[in-house]
DNA sequence: TTTTAATCAGGAAACGTTTCCAGAACAAGA
DNA sequence: TCTTGTTCTGGAAACGTTTCCTGATTAAAA
């Protein structure tokens, strides 16, 4: 037998439909024994009342705006941010929208979630953050008319994204350092060819590399490390650094929260920042505020509320292009500095 | 008329009910031209196919937990942390349930969004952050069988709530700074009776309040300041605090944000931490770790996954008392030290 | 031309509830 | 005893879709 429904109960308390309906919503004209004898047969058959068709005849509506991302989306500082913007967009647009929060711990996983989130009709719209989509994938939301807006995508996609350049901003944070007069420039970031499929870490440092070359700096593989996203892997990478014969005299974090690691490590070992060595960040979050560190800002909040103002306009019937995000930009505080020599 | 439903459309078409459905399905069994006629009486009508309906025979189910807190969530780094814990958790129990965000702008927009969440069945259970609620809206969602658990909650509440004390916390903190000597302590928190009734604020004060009697300190209330949660209210609010004829020599601040806004202030001020003023935050964020906070531990991201965890136990049946999170615990770092000269 | 197969369309049945109507049972009042 | 009213119960109708079965039409093959 399949799923057990109100009927079974109903027979196997020896009642009507109406009764146990009744039951289940307090409703007051059952009498004691009846209502009894009803709970009893729930417990024993373990029923539990499907909740899409009580919905139906209440004619109670759900609608969801949907938000996909891996499973561990709040470690990055960087979605959380989006969030936010997200957030602030749906409640300013006062339409009665909720938030979904799917996660895909993986390529396949996102496939499945995505095909299930097509099937039950879960959204009326559809943020995917970070994950790439394949044309199927394009092709499968589509077809089920959902619309749908990437977050922190940007090149290439054939499907409407919004987000900012990482490859730019991966340019200008080494840029900036090569000009400064660094020569011995470290890249720090997550791991390039995750489960995910992410690409973010990979574009910031085609970026890197791309300055560097600029600047006539050979690249020197010692310096770029790898690692998850976390304030560990970057105190502990930054030790290995120091470990080298020439330590960097410079180091890029692919985010704040690894530049903030970066920094600890640093004064543990009694390195100052930036006399000795000079770091800069990615993300402007409150974290770079308070650590005076230099970054790149890419306007998460922004992106966040641009990119669900622009679905909602999607879902209402919009067809217009998606607005654009201000370029990255370089926000210059107190974490670096010309390096002390000049060394080739 | 009501809504517009498949069968109007079918009759403005001049089709049958299967051929509406087999179009918004794209089955290929379609004629173009009959194809056609039902998107144009699509269009004309407005119709919008309703998501609830379309799952009933597709069986397709959809299992949330809701989250319900203000609409600002993200801004507060404990969210965000707690948020983290419950993905963790419901990630690591697998069992096809996702997350529904709702939020709720003032306490009468909670109840209506309670209501809402209860009358949709919209959730398999709910998760209550820093809301409070009336006996009411507990018996609401017990009497539609709903679970719910509090999080951030902790004194005398009859329903399950997984939180540490937040007047425990107030008064460690402050006790360690009265014990180092420091007699001028300032508390810089959010306003504490505000549009959502939340009382964190509220009950760290009066931690504060009874570290300071206990030290036989009396209550300075110019040195007690309230603003929204934000780093720059607190930056904005410590310039304030500097003008005094008699600045403070430690303070308090009611999360790690704000202590960031606060040093931040002091050293534009240049103002050293902790040798003129030293400074304790709340939370124990990666902000904390980054800075050298001294702050208090109050478990968020466990509290988030012990609260998700006793959810699903719930959920499956289980009658269990909700766990118990560790009480805070102050984390001595950096920005504390005794003040410079003894005063009374 | 006749047969067979393929394509398209209509509508009943099903999905699992809630709600409403009507009837049964019973008590109380005349 | 007969009314009247009250309380409880059973089950049909409705909610808005999808899906399947059937029949009609058309095209292809014999």
């Amino acid at each position: 037998m399949g799923r057990v429904t109100i009927k079974d109960v109903a027979r196997h308390a020896g009642v009507g439909l109406g009764t146990v309906s009744r039951v289940m919503n307090n409703h007051p004209r059952v009498s004691p024994e009846t209502r009894e004898r009803v709970l009893k047969a729930i417990r024993e058959l373990g029923f539990r009342p499907n909740a899409t068709a009580r919905r139906l005849p209440r004619k109670t509506e759900l609608r969801y705006i949907g938000v996909i991302t891996h499973p561990f989306l709040l470690n990055y500082h960087s979605i959380s941010e989006r969030l936010r913007g997200v957030q602030t967009a749906l409640s300013a647009s006062d339409q009665g929208l909720d938030l979904a929060l799917f996660s895909a711990s993986s390529a396949a996983h996102f496939d499945s979630q995505l095909h299930h989130i097509v099937q039950a009709n879960a959204v009326e719209g559809l943020l995917i953050v970070d994950f790439d989509m394949s044309d199927d994938q394009v092709q499968r939301l589509r077809q089920a008319r959902i619309p749908f807006v990437g977050l922190n995508h940007l090149r290439g996609r054939s499907w409407p994204c919004i987000g900012t350049d990482n490859e730019y901003g991966g340019y200008v944070a080494t840029r900036y350092l090569t000009e400064l007069g660094h020569r011995r420039i470290a890249y720090i970031g997550d791991n390039m060819v995750d489960e995910y499929g992410f690409s973010t870490s990979q574009e910031r440092y085609i970026g890197y590399k791309r300055a560097l070359t600029e600047a006539q700096i050979h690249l020197n593989t010692r310096y770029v490390r790898l690692g998850d996203h976390s304030y560990r892997m970057a105190y502990d990478i930054t030790q290995e650094l120091l470990q080298l014969a020439q330590p960097p005299t410079a180091i890029f974090a692919m985010s704040d929260l690894q530049a903030a690691g970066i920094i600890a490590a640093l004064r543990a070992a009694d390195v100052h920042v930036p006399a000795d060595v000079s770091v800069i960040g990615y993300d402007d979050t409150e974290l770079a505020m308070a650590l005076g560190l230099t970054t790149i800002c890419q306007h998460l909040e922004q992106s966040g509320r641009l990119a669900a103002g622009y679905l909602l306009a999607l879902i209402a019937g919009a067809d217009t292009p998606p607005p654009t995000l201000p370029n990255s930009q370089l926000i210059v505080r107190q974490t670096t500095q010309p390096p002390k020599h000049r060394l080739s």
